[in-house]
Order: C-alpha cells, then sequence, then structure tokens
DNA sequence: TCTGGGGTCCTAGGACCC
DNA sequence: TCTGGGGTCCTAGGACCC
C-alpha cells in the first residue's frame, strides 16, 4: 500500500507557522515576479480567487476583501518541507518526494506499525506532522500511486482527519465512482474535454473502459498506464529519496538541472543578458553541486512576451554539447556565454532567459583533460567550488560570484515586494518575538 | 505598466548524411 | 526522364504535473 501526504496550501500554511494570526484569514501567496497566485488559503478560494490567475488583475479584488498577499520565499518554504520530510521519514523507510508539498510513503512491509490499522497509521503521521512542523496535511492510501492521489483528494474533504484509506476493491471502485474524471490525476485541461465528449464522467468511467479504447484515445503508453494504475495495477516507480543523503551525494533519477526567470523589465542589452544569463547558471551549477553531479549538455533559452499576438517562436534555444561533463561554474558560464552571442538577436526585447543542464551523471568520474586541465588544474577548480559553495552557505547566496553575473540586478531582476522574512534560513532575518 | 518556474515525456518537421 | 529510405541531430511545441 501507498500513502500520499499533500501539505494542502503549502505555502500559505509556511507564512502562517510564523505569523499565526494569519490563520483562519483569506491569504494568497504569489508566484515569482509576483506574477500569478500560486498558493491560497480555504478562506482565498471560498472569496472565489483561482490557482493561477495573474495578480495584475487580481489585485482590486484581493484589497477589496482585505486579502493578505506575499511573494514566494523559497528559503522559507524549502526549509519547512525538509522538516516535514524529516517527520515522514520516522513512518517508513521508503520516501518518494514528489514535489516540494507531497510525498509517496510506502507502506508495505509496515503491518507490525499499523497493526491497529492503516487508517490509525495515517491519522498519526498526519498528527505528529502537525504537531512537530505546524503545517497541516492530508493523507491517502491506496494500492497505487495513481489511486493514493485520488484518495488524497477525497481525504481533504474530510471535515477533521483529512484521511482516507482505500484498502478494498468496492473502496477503490466507490472512490472511482465518487471522482470526476477531469479530477484524475493525468488528465488535464485537453483530455478533460474529450472524455466528457465520449460520455465518461467518472473516474470509474474511465476505469471500465477497454484497454484498446484508452490506447487510442488517450495518449497511447501514457493513457495506458494511468487506466492500469487505476484499476489497481502499479505501473509508475516507486522511487526511495534518499532523505538523509549529504548535499554532494549523487542524487539518481535526475534527468536535467534549470534555472529560468522572468526579467522585471524587456531586455535588449547583451550586456544586461549576458548577466541575467550568467546569474542563472551559477545557481543552476550550484543546484548540480549540491546534488553531486556534472553535466555534458548545457542550452540556452531565451523568450520573447509570449503574450503578444503573432505566431513567430516565443522561445528560441541553443545547445552546446561540453567535451566532458562538468559542474564547474567557470566552465558553464563561458560555454553559456558562447551560445548566448550566437542566439541573441540584436534588438529584440526579451522577457525571459535561463538554462538547463542535461546529460547528467554522478560528479568525480574523473575528467582529465577537461577544456585543457591537467589532473592538478581539474581537482583545484573542484576545491574552489567546494570553498565558494561553504562561503555562500554561511554568509548567504551570492556572497562570492563571478565576475560575469555583474554588479547591479535591478534592470532585469523580477519583482517580489512582499516578501515574509526567510526566518529559519538566514541568521539577520530570524524570527522576533515583541512581548 | 503588470500573466511563474521546474520538471517529465512525447511528437513533428527540417537539415543533413549515407 | 526517372527523384528512396533510414538514421541522427536540432528546434519547437504539446501535454501533463506541482
Amino acid at each position: 500500500m501507498i500513502a500520499l501526504v499533500d501539505c494542502n496550501n503549502f505555502y500559505v500554511s509556511c507564512e502562517r507557522v510564523f505569523q499565526p494570526q494569519l490563520e483562519g484569514q483569506p491569504v494568497v501567496v504569489l508566484s515569482n515576479n509576483d506574477g500569478c497566485l500560486i498558493s491560497r488559503s480555504d478562506e482565498a478560494k471560498a472569496l472565489g480567487f483561482e490557482m493561477g490567475e495573474p495578480y495584475h488583475l487580481a489585485r482590486a479584488r484581493l484589497q477589496q476583501h482585505g486579502v493578505r498577499v506575499f511573494s514566494s520565499n523559497y528559503a522559507l518554504y524549502g526549509d519547512m518541507s525538509r522538516r516535514v520530510l524529516r517527520v515522514l521519514g520516522d513512518f517508513t523507510p521508503e520516501v518518494d518526494v514528489y514535489s516540494i508539498d507531497e510525498a509517496f510513503l510506502n507502506l508495505s512491509g509496515m503491518q507490525y506499525c499499523a497493526e491497529a490499522g492503516l487508517e490509525a497509521y495515517a491519522k498519526t503521521i498526519r498528527r505528529t506532522v502537525l504537531e512537530h512542523v505546524g503545517i497541516p496535511t492530508a493523507v491517502g492510501v491506496a494500492p497505487t500511486k495513481t489511486l493514493a492521489k485520488l484518495a488524497n483528494r477525497l481525504a481533504r474533504q474530510q471535515a477533521e482527519q483529512r484521511v482516507m484509506v482505500l484498502e478494498t476493491e468496492q473502496q477503490c471502485w466507490a472512490a472511482l465512482s465518487q471522482t470526476s474524471v477531469e479530477k484524475v490525476w493525468g488528465i488535464g485541461r485537453r483530455y478533460a474535454p474529450k472524455l466528457q465528449a465520449e460520455n465518461i464522467k467518472t473516474a470509474a468511467d474511465l476505469a471500465g473502459a477497454s484497454e484498446s479504447w484508452v490506447r487510442r484515445h488517450l495518449g497511447g503508453v501514457v493513457g495506458v498506464r494511468l487506466w492500469r494504475e487505476l484499476r489497481g495495477h502499479s505501473c509508475l516507480d516507486f522511487d526511495p529519496t534518499e532523505l538523509a543523503a549529504e548535499p554532494g551525494q549523487p542524487t539518481p533519477g535526475r534527468h536535467s538541472v534549470s534555472c529560468t526567470r522572468s526579467f522585471g523589465q524587456p531586455q535588449r542589452s547583451i550586456i544586461t543578458l549576458s548577466e541575467a544569463v550568467a546569474t542563472f547558471t551559477s545557481r543552476a551549477a550550484e543546484k548540480l553541486r549540491l546534488h553531486g553531479l556534472a553535466a555534458h549538455v548545457l542550452t540556452v533559452i531565451l523568450g520573447t512576451d509570449k503574450h503578444a499576438p503573432g505566431n513567430g517562436p516565443r522561445t528560441h534555444t541553443a545547445v552546446v554539447t561540453l567535451p566532458t561533463s562538468t559542474s564547474d561554474t567557470g566552465q558553464l558560464i563561458e560555454a553559456a556565454l558562447q551560445k548566448l552571442r550566437l542566439l541573441a538577436r540584436p534588438g529584440t526585447a526579451y522577457c525571459r532567459a535561463g538554462v538547463t543542464l542535461s546529460g547528467l551523471e554522478p560528479a568525480g568520474q574523473a575528467q582529465l583533460s577537461m577544456f585543457g586541465h591537467s589532473a592538478e588544474q581539474l581537482q583545484q577548480r573542484q576545491q574552489l567550488m567546494a570553498r565558494l559553495d561553504a562561503l555562500n552557505a554561511r554568509f548567504g547566496r551570492g556572497t562570492v560570484r563571478h565576475a560575469a553575473t555583474g554588479l547591479d540586478d535591478s534592470l532585469w531582476r523580477g519583482r517580489r515586494n512582499l516578501m515574509s522574512a526567510a526566518c529559519t534560513t538566514d541568521w539577520q532575518q530570524l524570527w522576533q518575538v515583541r512581548s
């Protein structure tokens, strides 16, 4: 059996932990660049605010209803997420982290812990996370990941306990018939109307369709996998995440690492674009080293205004294959800027840029003659990166950085005017209690 | 004026090669 | 005059998820 633990309205919950006066109040959290609403308290949902709604369109109504608005504070949310995962790790040795606010727990073989039954065990998980971290969760338990997601949705509708266990086949079918098909994990805005038109209204209707029908109408192998999962046959890998891993230990299963951002203002100057791309490359390289990985493919991305009329391509990409894999910021920046100069068209206004690193492999698979460096030079560069990361970890991101990232990011940096303090990860922003 | 970012997987067309 | 087929790489985009 698989449990899905989901921290509903996670970002709002994080803000509430340190500002308890927000409890019971309508609260929303914005995306990067203060662009859209990405987390809403139940009170804000009840007022009609939608997921992904543009902030500039919602602003007047938010003000009118006295909704508290926050820019996203990923330093805080990331740290709270790690705390939740640490608690979950006490309930099973196998935790598969799905996103910042969701994780699958493998409960097979945990019968001896769950003697009082899976429902009691799920309630204990929920209570413990709330007591230790202050974050509310919902827990769905079922035979497959897709059914656990479905159980989780139903759990959220429970008044108090927010736990739902689907153990028997009858329980699974009952849950499937209570769930409309567009709520199924993997059915998005394109497939939902198609299924409705075929008179498939509920998850049970879909599970009851024939395999060949599903293969034909639901994207081939992807649809069949979903269909089997709904019928209780596990098709999605359970891929335990190494929670205790020290930073720098290779993280398996990852295929790419990116850093892309929208600019506060459109940018035309190659100098500004270069500084932004160098900054994003540095950040991606940090992530790479944190996961103990090295990349041998780098993609530079430039995006024009995706909301402007016209049919031309909205993103332009250029791919570099590096001589060998690396996680060295300097080498990655050099490669990225070389490509950027070929990609950027003079006079074009770009609204977004980024870098994706792929072709990942565990770092340290000695890459001699990398960019013409000897083994000693290579070792020195690795030590340099380790020092850089240690300094930035201690004194804050960007304390020591490459000159190519520029001195002034105010031209291109996105807006984040409403941010709460990074009160669990930054000594300068510790939580203050006034008497 | 102002519309996120980070992922995965799949498909399609053009250029190029043999 | 007659103008194949298979492969790779690149770019772009679609679909889905959180």
